[in-house]
RNA sequence: CGCGGGGUGGAGCAGUUGGUAGCUCGUUGGGCUCAUAACCCAAAGGUCGUAAGUUCGAGUCUUACCCCCGCUACCA
């Protein structure tokens, strides 16, 4: 942290396009950033803060067939909802860009062919799986077999999750690929390298030596590990038709690597802001601040200048890639900055266990959006108080409700209202005027001029929960002063000092909208509306003049409202049916049964009726008894579905049934044929039914 | 298996260069009644994963072991 910088670069992990992102990629990523970019934009620091959408890479066509549809429509389904999830959020991005735009590809382009000119990447060419019936290349995780060392029949290619070896795909014996289910054959394949071990001198020097103490610990562990095991050359392209296609020659069917554009990502969004600031024309730029005069070419100092200070915040899953991978490739072009810090953060956890998308065990960004509309700050508050700095930490519905009511409503919320409420009751809304300052008032304005530093520095040094501790302690100085103060009783005897009292409370709330910014931005500004103030920098926070004596204060609102109980079982109850339904979904199909021979087929005379009757049958609880035309007559048939149809809703539907199975007498009926009908994962049951109306009695071969 | 991070009162976490543990929530008691039964004060509660060692003295250093999380190069 030189004081030599003269601006700050921003950047937050770009998240991947394949689906909603979490409440754990909030915490990791984007929160902190956000606090740490409001903050400097507070002090007047020349800062940007850039992100969008991950869009490459194998998992997004994947994801595609898994929708059934195109990579193209699931990127901007995905690009568009975690956009808005941020904005609502208030995570507050100067430009918010996606890696599928054309100046990225330009940018990605240029940075490849910068190393491949400079004769940095090697070229080799391997044997690799393909599946001939997708016509694709796959990924070690896309193949499947048994594992050489225990047997196990469904190890990855990369690893066995029984066992817990470590597998290459050539291991695997009967390998199969996850796409076709059919065995993948070998076939040669071209790709270009950077070897990693020649720049090991140089990122030794670079992190270990320089960076050793002001790294976080898991930063610099992770990083001296991978180094002292040994850097190696490591694939920049892939055999993909969905990416950045390689900019040579001989490279037809190739792509870069998703780990070689993602990052560069960062760039491109940089030149797009600046590109979008320079013609007026915003398309994805979200400009926070004023960038007089900006050039096209701008971008250039941000990313480029030595007095450029880039901070990088991630989740620990990303430490390698921002740390070794990509400063190497910048560094090596001989035109990039590298990193000052990446602060990067470790897991959420989520009620005990690991926050999962496709397990369903998660809080996605846009449910809670949904279910706690205009509430974001109550959970930006939640998760600053519990950030996974130093260690994966736990997120509860039941912390979240004690953070909410307990800290946010009853010291901050509280806090505000109770000076409020006593400057209405007592000098008709307006900001009294303050006499001579006691002891008291002293010992007091001493801790608010001190507070805001102590945050300020925990801010600074990438200490979040700490930073957001000291706003709490704002608010708790402010109900301590008037505990200690007790204006209620005084104002009977002196109104002049309960004037006193109540302008340096004001005072303290005003000073709550200063600090409060960074965290709860949306908070911050209902303060600020509140108490009739502009927009002030950090540095006056601290001061007791930031209102006029007579300033007419507003209907004091209620900055947080207390979550009851039954949100909270609400919650929980959502998320165990959430899990419930991933664990349904990924239940796999009832497996064949034995094979036949047309002839056993040809035994059954399955054929199409029109329901005329149907009702329940008495004391029964899934019986129906139908009545049906079946083209030759009309036919009883009883059947197990009570508990799917309304028997309403099921006359004069089509159905097909087994019309020569043996009559079978079911509560004292005679059941003369057999419906047939589609069983889901979960057991509900669906009727077959021909895809436009025939005639009662057609058959079915 | 190897490497990295972590194991501190009921819960979540701090603990700088070694000097017998702090914070928030919760609990209990008290005060107050302006306030969303909110606020303020006080107390109880931990021999800091286990064992051994260095030291006058260790949560803090060394060694061994146990447990949790992550990484191990195509899981983003």
């Amino acid at each position: 942290m030189s004081s030599a910088y003269q601006r700050i670069t921003v950047t937050s992990a770009l998240p991947y396009a394949n689906g909603p992102k979490h409440i754990g990629h909030l915490a990791g990523a984007y929160i902190p950033a956000d606090v740490f970019v409001r903050y400097q934009r507070l002090k007047g620091a020349d800062i940007l803060f850039v992100c969008g959408s991950d869009e490459h890479g194998t998992a997004i066509p994947n994801q595609a067939l898994k929708e059934q549809t195109t990579p193209r429509a699931i990127i901007d389904k995905y690009h568009a909802q975690i956009r808005d999830c941020f904005q609502q959020f208030g995570i507050a991005f100067d430009i918010y860009h996606r890696t599928s735009e054309p100046i990225h590809h330009q940018t990605s382009q240029e940075i490849f062919l910068s190393l491949y000119n400079k004769k940095l990447l090697t070229e080799e060419t391997s044997e690799q799986y393909y599946d001939e019936t997708t016509n694709t290349f796959l990924a070690d995780r896309y193949i499947v077999g048994t594992c050489p060392k225990c047997n196990h029949p469904n190890a990855y290619g990369d690893q066995c999750e029984k066992c817990g070896s470590t597998l290459s795909p050539r291991e695997l014996i009967n390998p199969r690929s996850t796409l076709s289910g059919k065995p993948p054959v070998l076939r040669p394949t071209k790709h270009w390298y950077l070897p990693l071990q020649n720049h090991e001198p140089w990122l030794r020097d670079w992190i270990l030596t320089s960076h050793e103490s002001d790294w976080k610990t898991n930063v610099y562990g992770q990083c001296k590990s991978w180094i002292d095991a040994g850097l190696q050359p490591r694939a920049m392209t892939r055999d993909l038709d969905w990416g950045i296609k390689v900019p040579l020659p001989d490279a037809e069917g190739k792509v870069l690597y998703v780990w070689f554009d993602a990052p560069i990502g960062y760039i491109s969004a940089t030149r797009a802001l600046f590109d979008e600031l320079a013609s007026g024309k915003h398309q994805f730029a979200t400009p926070q601040r004023s960038f007089a005069n900006a050039k096209s070419d701008d971008w250039k100092k941000w990313w480029q200048a030595p007095d450029t200070r880039l901070i990088h915040f991630i989740g620990k899953d990303n430490i390698v890639f921002h740390c070794i991978i990509f400063p190497i490739m910048l560094h090596a072009t001989g035109e990039y900055i590298v990193p000052d810090n990446v602060p990067a953060n470790e897991f959420v956890n989520l009620e005990g266990d690991k926050m999962s998308t496709s397990r369903g065990w998660s809080i996605e960004m846009h449910e809670y959006l949904e279910d706690f509309p205009g509430r974001a700050d109550e959970l930006r508050y939640a998760l600053l108080t519990n950030l996974p700095e130093t260690k994966d930490s736990e997120f509860t519905w039941k912390d979240f409700q004690a953070k909410n009511n307990n800290e946010l409503v009853a010291i901050l919320g509280n806090f505000v209202n109770r000076a409020v409420v006593l400057t209405q009751k007592n000098f008709e809304g307006k900001v009294p005027a303050a006499g001579p300052w006691q002891p008291q008032d002293l010992a007091v304005i001493e801790q608010l001029k001190a507070l805001p530093g102590t945050i300020a520095q925990s801010i600074e040094a990438y200490r979040f929960r700490e930073a957001t501790a000291g706003l709490i302690d704002l608010a708790r100085l402010g109900n301590k002063y008037l505990a200690d103060t007790e204006p209620w009783k005084v104002i009977k005897t002196d109104p002049d000092r309960v004037g006193t009292i109540l302008h340096l409370a004001l005072q303290i709330a005003a000073n709550l909208a200063i600090v409060a910014e960074p965290f709860l931005p949306f908070t911050a500004e209902k303060l600020k509306k509140l108490l009739g103030l502009s927009a002030l920098p950090w540095d006056e926070a601290g001061s007791t003049t930031l209102l006029q004596a007579g300033q007419v204060l507003a209907d004091a609102p209620l900055l947080f409202q207390k979550i009851e109980d039954d949100i909270i079982t609400r919650q929980l109850d959502k998320l165990v049916a959430k899990k419930k339904a991933a664990e349904l979904a990924a239940q796999p199909v009832t497996p064949l049964k034995s094979e036949i021979v047309f002839d056993d087929f040809a035994k059954m005379d399955i054929r199409v009726g029109k329901v005329l009757q149907a009702e329940r049958v008495e004391k029964s609880k899934k019986l129906l008894k139908l009545r049906v035309d079946i083209g030759l007559e009309e036919r009883t048939i009883l059947s197990g579905i009570a508990e799917h149809y309304d028997p309403a809703t099921l006359v004069g539907q089509q159905v097909v049934l087994i019309a020569n199975l043996a009559p079978r007498k079911m509560m004292g009926m005679e059941s003369q044929g057999m419906i047939l009908m589609a069983e889901d994962k979960d057991g509900s049951l669906r009727l077959v039914q021909p895809n436009a109306v025939v005639a009662p009695g057609s058959t079915v071969n």
